[in-house]
DNA sequence: CGACATAAATACCAATCAGTATGTTTTGCA
DNA sequence: TGCAAAACATACTGATTGGTATTTATGTCG
């Protein structure tokens, strides 16, 4: 990786993690370039905008980063159950990325940033559509091949699925660490008792 | 109610819609003094600064305007299933406060200040722990009355349901109204099959 | 009326914000 | 080695931020 490379992951490396802590907007370029050591002709040299750099933190960290947690695990073969839980208790207790206190970085920056802007609202969209597709996939994969019945439809269980990830980072933020231990008991067992 | 009582509670409203669309931090104000159309010398009279302002929504506004939608349904005789359905249900279409591309106000906030502020982290811990043990105590009862058996402890069943409550509302800033459908769909099953 | 607190209006402040203008250094390559 | 382009550094700008100081109006009670 050349020097300029470097530089720039650098900075989308520190900024990563300043937002996921403090939020996109509570963020400011200056905090960034404090962090990174950088001076603001570099910053702005290798992006447009803070927007510009916002997406690419999307783009290249979030999605990148979050795809072994999602379509690696749900295609292994064996049990969709097993992979399914698998795949939620992987993402809650990878502490590369993730906190309780802080979160999801995805859903946060979803949180905040798609109401709001158009760009990050569809570069969130891709990562969710993804992740969707690829449990929808999984499912559907399961009900032909017997180990589950088609009782439910695919994509709903996978909207519901997501929803359950995205509200227990939520919820774990007033709750703490135990919310998930009892999250994860109960998704258990809804896992367990589909049919 | 006297006009100096109207002017705060006039304040406190215009600047929890305007929160609710663009967040704490994104809210300045000067968005809030333009919208009530109140100066900021009658702004910083009702409140010492804009922090003591974001508390007194979530106790007055928030904390007020949700019980309704958590305890009252659930303290109605009946099955427990028909009412965390209901529940849920009013809680995502209810059109005075919410709104599927801005989600749930609570939750939102919960997302952008639990991590940053305490004083903010308490006072939403107070409405997720009375939503937590009202729910919690419609299970006891179901398992008191044969409704339900003790296979489920109650207070992860709660989390369980309250976080995908939260998730939905995420999820729902990006998939659009359909995912409350699909959710839905899932919930009603989820709560059928509960032993 | 007069006195005094409540309520609200106005003008201002230092700090911080995203972004720019203009310069200097470093790098790849002929 | 020379030199253009890439990469970075510094100093600044106008706008906006939360908050304050000071002044003005309004209500109330003796």
């Amino acid at each position: 990786m050349s020097k300029a490379q470097t530089t720039r992951s650098n900075i989308l490396l520190q900024a990563f993690g300043l937002i996921y802590r403090q939020g996109y907007q509570a963020t400011s370029i200056d905090d960034i370039i404090a962090k990174t050591e950088v001076t603001k002709g570099a910053f702005f040299y290798h992006f447009k905008n803070k927007e510009e750099m916002g997406l690419a933190i999307v783009n290249e960290i979030m999605y990148t980063g979050l795809i072994p947690y999602m379509k690696d695990i749900l295609d292994r073969p064996g049990n969709v159950r097993v992979n399914l839980y698998q795949m939620m208790e992987n993402l809650l207790h990878s502490d590369v990325f993730f906190n309780v206190e802080y979160g999801c970085p995805a859903v946060n920056l979803i949180d905040e940033m798609a109401p709001l802007n158009k760009s990050f609202h569809q570069a969130l969209s891709r990562i969710m559509k993804q992740w969707h597709e690829a449990i929808a996939a999984a499912i559907v994969r399961a009900q032909r091949n017997g180990q589950l019945t088609d009782a439910h439809r695919p994509g709903h269980l996978a909207t519901y699925i997501i929803a359950s990830y995205s509200g227990i980072r939520n919820t774990g933020k007033i709750m703490g660490k135990a919310a998930y231990a009892a999250f994860l008991d109960e998704y258990e067992k809804f896992l367990n008792q589909l049919t």
